[in-house]
DNA sequence: CGGTACGGCTTTAGAGCCGTACCGGTGCGCTAAT
């Protein structure tokens, strides 16, 4: 990046870029895809923004919520100077899209912000392509993981959308994601040899705790009794949509502003509580997991979670909402060994044997068949449709490749096949998501200190207790960290050591402790195995 | 997987226990009815 530019951005945008930013800028002008990891609010933004200023061509921005395009959009219009912006979603006249694109088709814009249904219409890829994409920004990049095999199966096909976009380079942008879920973005993106950046994970400003419950009846009365005492902004995060009211009513009760927020509730609403969380006339928010990305309140004071999420990853993205004005915040989980059983039934729910047989018998033997069409002639509804797909190929049945779904060659070839194929996959994504959970678990019942297991579990290693969370003001931190690591053993299987298990395939060291290693395996998810036993019986091998 | 609602049962008339069925998160885009 040179002078002229970096003089020319600041002109622009009024920012001096930080040579994390810089980085990932240069590595994207220089045609490299790239994966930056970063806080939010710490200019994930602008490495895209930059990068539209010299790039001749568009920057395609897929974002998963349209109020995020939004922002996006007019944030950029604030900044004189700044290239021309434009959002295509469903909620626009049809007269806008038509005018934004005409102007798409005139060069005169650089930004397009969409969501990855937008891109499953060739309509839209072709008028992008003929404008010709210079980078394909993927942002929160965490939702490909989380969503694309079934909530949002368009999610899953931008691997195919940027080689029909004539593969520019690829730039993937999330606050949040563990080692394992950014291999999955860079593979199913299609992502090659990308510059990584991952600034570090740890918060050290916010306390986390720990309670545990061994009744429903007490630890709701807990979580009341916690929360009506919290003074400053607060969110306690449940799992089902009928807490949010039950727990907003005894708040409510209790003399606190408190509001409901979840998927459920119509759009006027959700935007009053928002805005009011902004404001300060709602003092807390409680939410489903369908409160949290775009909300950015800096001095959220307290993440309360009622229910256990389903993972490390979600954990931490809520628990990041506190305290991002950089004053001490405090993350409260209540926890109940019982809560996970939810977890699994989410974590559950592959498509059923016949709509597998029936998205398999539209695909011809020979040829492909376009995705529209094929949605169309199996007589299933397009969601369960792009699920029974989406299952196929990551079962290796289907492929999915510029003309459409197609077979792979020498793979099963009959609808029973098929069916039996996409069931062990899918037996294989439940005992990942399975372990994911034991993970949430460990976390929970963990002794050591919380902060060292939930920074190991993101591939950073603190070498201390961190001196802010519950075991280490009870001591327990401590007495769990007895000898130290072995440094022989680190060296031996440093994390992100790529090992082979004889049953489970191959998989990444995570972490090492002084007598156990936790390894992902992707077929089996996350294992603690005994150094002991790796050891003397030869369990894994360097790869 | 676990919680709740509900119907039926009982060493039977009022209440508690049991088994069973049902439900549970996240957002895009599009359509139909007002």
């Amino acid at each position: 990046m040179d002078d002229a530019l970096r003089s020319h951005a600041t002109e622009v945008f009024g920012w001096t870029l930080r040579p994390d930013q810089v980085s990932v800028i240069d590595a994207v002008l220089e045609g490299r895809d790239a994966l930056a990891v970063m806080p939010t609010g710490s200019g994930k933004s602008a490495i895209y923004q930059v990068a539209g200023l010299v790039l001749d061509g568009l920057v395609v921005v897929v974002s998963p919520l349209v109020a995020l395009q939004e922002d996006q959009v007019v944030g950029l219009e604030h900044h004189e100077g700044a290239p021309r912006a434009v959002a295509m979603n469903a909620t626009k006249k049809a007269r806008a899209v038509t005018e934004a694109w005409d102007a798409v088709a005139a060069g005169e814009v650089t930004y397009v912000f969409l969501a990855p249904e937008q891109l499953a219409k060739d309509d839209v890829i072709d008028r992008l392509r003929d404008a010709g994409v210079a980078l394909v920004t993927v942002d929160e990049a965490h939702c490909v993981s989380s969503w694309g095999h079934d909530f949002r199966p368009d999610y899953l096909a931008l691997g195919e959308v940027i080689e029909r976009l004539g593969r520019p380079p690829v730039l993937a942008l999330t606050a949040t994601g563990s080692t394992p879920v950014r291999d999955d973005v860079v593979t199913r993106l299609g992502m090659r040899d990308p510059f990584l950046l991952a600034t570090g994970f740890d918060r050290p400003g916010i306390r986390l705790e720990v309670v545990r419950h061994a009744e429903d009846r007490d630890k709701r009365d807990a979580v009341v009794e916690q929360v009506a005492a919290l003074d400053g902004p607060a969110v306690v995060y449940v799992s089902t949509r009928a807490a949010t009211t039950e727990y907003a009513d005894a708040l409510a009760a209790r003399g606190r502003l408190a509001q409901p927020y979840h998927a459920g509730m119509p759009i006027s609403e959700r935007e009053t509580v928002h805005t009011g969380f902004l404001d300060g006339d709602v003092e807390v928010v409680v939410a489903t997991s369908a409160f949290g990305m775009g909300i950015d309140k800096p001095d959220v004071r307290f993440v309360v979670h009622a229910d256990i999420p389903e993972s490390l990853d979600a954990y931490y993205q809520e628990v990041g909402r506190a305290g991002r004005d950089a004053e001490p915040a405090l993350a409260t989980l209540h926890y109940r060994a019982e809560d996970l059983g939810l977890r699994r039934f989410f974590a559950s729910g592959s498509p059923r044997p016949a709509t597998i047989r029936a998205a398999f018998r539209t695909v011809p033997a020979t040829g492909s068949i376009p995705r529209a069409a094929l949605v169309e002639a199996s007589g299933l509804a397009p969601r369960t449709a792009g699920r029974a797909v989406n299952a196929l190929i990551e079962a290796g049945v289907l492929q999915d490749d510029v003309d459409g779904i197609s077979r792979v060659p020498g793979a099963v070839d009959t609808p029973d096949g098929a069916a039996a194929a996409a069931a062990a996959r899918a037996a294989e994504r439940e005992r990942v998501e399975e372990s994911r959970i034991a993970m949430m678990r460990q976390f929970a019942e963990t002794s050591g200190c919380r902060r060292q297991f939930l920074l190991a579990y993101f591939g950073d290693e603190i070498p201390e207790p961190c001196g802010n969370c519950d075991t280490c003001a009870s001591g327990t931190a401590y007495a769990e960290e007895t000898s130290g690591v072995d440094g022989a053993n680190d060296a031996t299987w440093p994390p992100d050591a790529h090992v082979e298990h004889a049953e489970w395939g191959s998989g990444i060291v995570m972490s090492t402790e002084e007598d156990r290693i936790t390894v992902f395996f992707e077929a089996a998810g996350y294992r603690t195995l005994a150094l002991a036993d790796v050891e003397s019986r030869g369990l894994l091998e360097r790869v």
